[in-house]
DNA sequence: CGCCGACGTGAACGGTGGTTAACATCCCGG
DNA sequence: CCGGGATGTTAACCACCGTTCACGTCGGCG
């Protein structure tokens, strides 16, 4: 999709800015070994400057992390919409452009998807509530046509099958690397759309 | 399974000593708001006692997260060792077997599964390596069966499906309660089943 | 009874790490 | 050319937290 690793943080790909290639690195590492044991000094070395440097650009740490949980939901919420849209009305359709969405997005951006789910309790109680809030309508998104595809099953039953959806599809940190990006893709995907229509 | 959650922890069951209790409501706490989050005294609180009595009965709070990390490694190889052996020949059959060994363990130890795929990176290096060979032979259980399933997949293939199965299992925690422990454990078993087999 | 080990407490210590302050450098617009 | 804003640096500050220490209590056992 976009040719460096998790760069569904930049807002213009053009060139990174400083305090993007900080966004870039901080998810990187927080991705490694979480948000509360990266110091702002490995932040900033891992970029070239010294620790200090970092809130030129952020107003703290904490900020740091909001910001790129924030735009992670937003960008997923973003991207469903428009799949989801643009798949037409058939609910098998949809499901596959969600499916194939997600495995791209999981793919491209391993950092932050580990960051994603492991770091949303070190986020202030009012941006946890705010990306909460984004990912809750993220899942809504694969709820509906989930529940388009089985009639019978309640809210609650598609709500499980959706997170055991992005369970499986966001396992790709785990497995790194040993296949190859497209024979990834295409197990994630044959995986994902079986266990949603069972 | 038992009656109280994560209860993987006990060695024995009967009457948890104060030992236990510490590292069950560590991982509890763990499991919220992870190990960095979560000091001392909060562990000690939530037994009852102050910070460093902790100290009375543990070396260190990574030690704690330790054993906790270690119990939990060894008890999941020696359940999947079990039942394996317990399933006879068939792979469809250990497949069925170790499928709903990970979903019993997954519903009965949520603060666990949580703990121990975000916490890992808090080990020392010694510890952490400890607990991954433990990991990695668990995993090759699974990458035996699956390889049985699937003659023509490769190892690397069958890694990656494993990975893949234990994120759509793993995923319990994600969605918290909506549904009654035996809905969930028949749909997580057949969405697991079905995209193992795929 | 009297000792001793188990268990717990409050106080103190020391390192780590986020944050700020004071001071340089560089570049660009007037 | 000069001034100011953007960007960095080093040193210092301060809070937090894991850990240790000195002390107290209590229950069992010789």
């Amino acid at each position: 999709m976009t040719a460096e690793p998790d760069s569904a943080l930049h807002t213009d790909a053009a060139r990174p800015s400083r305090r993007e290639q900080i966004l870039q690195a901080a998810a990187r590492l927080f991705a490694e070994r979480g948000s509360r044991s990266v110091g702002v000094d490995d932040v900033g070395a891992a970029v070239g400057v010294t620790g200090p440097a970092i809130y030129r650009h952020f107003a703290s740490k904490d900020a740091m992390l909001a910001e790129m949980l924030l735009r992670i939901s937003e960008r997923l919420l973003a991207g469903a919409d428009q799949v989801v849209a643009d798949a037409g009305e058939d609910p098998a359709a949809q499901l596959a452009a969600l499916v194939a969405f997600q495995v791209d997005f999981a793919l491209d951006n391993p950092a932050l998807i580990t960051v994603q789910d492991r770091d949303l309790g070190a986020l202030s109680d009012d941006d946890a509530r705010q990306v909460r809030r984004l990912q809750r309508r993220y899942v809504e998104r694969w709820v509906a046509v989930l529940a388009a595809l089985h009639p019978q099953a309640s809210t609650a039953d598609c709500r499980a099958r959706a997170h055991a959806l992005f369970g499986l599809i966001n396992s790709t940190p785990h497995s790194a690397g040993r296949l190859s990006r497209s024979a990834m893709a295409a197990l994630l995907t044959a995986m994902a759309t079986t266990a949603a229509t069972a």
